[in-house]
RNA sequence: GUGCCUGUAGCUCAAUGGCAGAGCGCUUCACUGUGGAUGAAGAGGUUGAGGGUUCGAAACCGUCCAGGCACCCCA
């Protein structure tokens, strides 16, 4: 074992069992996505590092991103993220495109951070953006994709949630309290992290930010006021457009959602499971200018991203991938015999000429070797072509599930597979 | 980048300084025209790597490699 070459760290390997899996998952995206009238597209995995340097907050690039030289000596990088690629992508044909536009992509992405539970260094990411809108409609658009696609993969509204705030609220709040606005950028963040912090070192890094004692009292007051939405003309609206798309059960305010990408303005969400297991499922949120950042015109949008590790988990812990998902829709052809063999080859021939999948054995060992095979692979029709049949004109059918079996005229299987 | 934990057969694990084992899986046979059961036999190991301590190391010590979890950050 030993001497095996290893895999990089944090990638993984998709056997096809997985790979049915991630298939499956990227359908129900693409369903979600469908469903709202968004087109397909994507960018390429390698970027340079210029794009980046532009924006996508400092961290994302200078610690987390794939970088390196090229034969030519240039740096090249892994995307981390899409935003960028997304926004060159708009910029390049910004005279041309038809807005607001409504675009959605899945694909890798890499970040080279420590691998754990629900973050790998290669992972695929489902991006989903309307572009070229301002309005509240857009927003709440969104929001009601990620409660479609909840809906289409088995996650009820018990279980997962799409928690909403809106940043400018929050400056809003900061205003009343008399922060200054030299460290609410950093307040922000610290807010981000209330829940992963233990509560005496939270205060003690609130404080250390310049907070006086009773503007922490207030921000904590603050935090777990569950109507402060209210005061946010922009929230009250968003949350009736949510009820009028029919996703309000899936929706819940949370005055802690802020989002750590510097370019989100007014309306940020993120999805979790209600349990609070697991990380984030996806985040997103409305920014009022990324094109400008590669050299177009300022252009507002609004989009999430959504992460495969997250949501494995998630349908894994909850039991919501089919079990019956197989990519082998096949007829197994044994070969009975030396002599044989030619009869099998072209009753196989005639099966995939009438476009049916068939498994053929490469081999003449004897039936119960064949037909194991067959079972092990999941198979559920096995045909037999043996001596009586070859005289009689008959192929046997048998049904690996109920272990039934049929004669049938060679000349009338593929009517019997088709129907 | 920081901290904690873990590496023994394909997989899950046992052996608490004294002969490296079990279950499952795998191969073959009982069954030369029929797969999931049963029974029997068999294959499979440099105990992650290389050092040190010891009469003796899978175990103890430090180094490296790999993996997991949490931080940082974030999908």
């Amino acid at each position: 074992m030993a001497q095996i070459v290893h895999s990089i760290k944090g990638t993984r390997d998709f056997y096809p069992n997985e790979m049915v899996r991630r298939q499956w998952l990227i359908g129900k995206a693409r369903q979600a996505s469908q469903l709202f009238g968004y087109e397909h597209y994507d960018g390429p995995c390698l970027e340079t590092l210029e794009l980046y340097a532009a924006k996508s907050g400092e961290e994302l690039v200078k610690e987390q991103a794939f970088v390196f030289p090229d034969r030519g000596g240039d740096p090249v990088t892994l995307r981390p993220e899409l935003t960028p690629t997304l926004a060159r992508m708009v910029a390049q044909k910004q005279n041309e495109l038809v807005y607001p536009l409504r675009w959605w992509s899945f694909g890798p992405f890499w970040r080279y951070e420590r691998p754990q539970k629900g973050r790998t260094r290669e992972f695929f990411q489902w991006n989903i953006d309307l572009i070229g809108d301002n309005s509240l409609m857009a927003d709440a658009e969104l929001i009601a994709v990620a409660a479609n696609f909840f809906r289409l993969v088995g996650l009820g509204s018990e279980v997962v949630k799409v928690k909403v705030n809106n940043r400018h609220l929050m400056e809003d709040v900061f205003e009343q309290l008399a922060i200054s606005k030299d460290i609410s950028p950093a307040v922000l963040k610290l807010i981000d992290r209330l829940d992963k912090l233990p509560l005496p070192i939270w205060e003690e890094k609130a404080l250390e930010l310049g907070i006086s004692q009773s503007q922490l009292r207030q921000i904590k007051s603050v935090l777990e006021d569950e109507a402060l939405w209210k005061q946010s003309g922009e929230l009250t609206e968003l949350f009736r457009l949510l009820e009028s798309l029919g996703v309000s059960d899936y929706v819940v305010y949370d005055p802690k959602i802020i989002r750590g990408l510097d370019y989100y303005t007014g309306t940020v969400f993120e999805a979790h499971d209600v349990k609070g297991e697991f990380r984030a499922i996806l985040g997103g949120g409305h920014y009022a200018n990324l094109v400008a950042d590669v050299g177009g015109n300022p252009l507002p949008g609004v989009g999430f991203a959504m992460g495969d590790v997250v949501i494995n988990l998630v349908l894994e812990a909850y039991g919501l991938y089919p079990s019956q998902l197989s990519q082998k829709e096949a007829v197994f052809v044994t070969v009975f015999n030396e002599d044989l063999k030619a009869k099998s080859l072209e009753v196989a021939s005639q099966l995939r000429q009438a476009g049916i999948n068939v498994v053929l054995s490469l081999t003449e060992d004897k039936l119960a070797k064949q037909l194991k095979y067959a079972d092990r692979l999941n198979l559920t029709k096995a045909l037999v072509i043996g001596p009586d049949e070859e005289a009689s004109g008959k192929v046997i059918v048998k049904d690996l599930l109920t272990r039934d079996q049929q004669s049938i005229d060679q000349a009338e299987l593929i009517a019997f597979f088709k129907c």
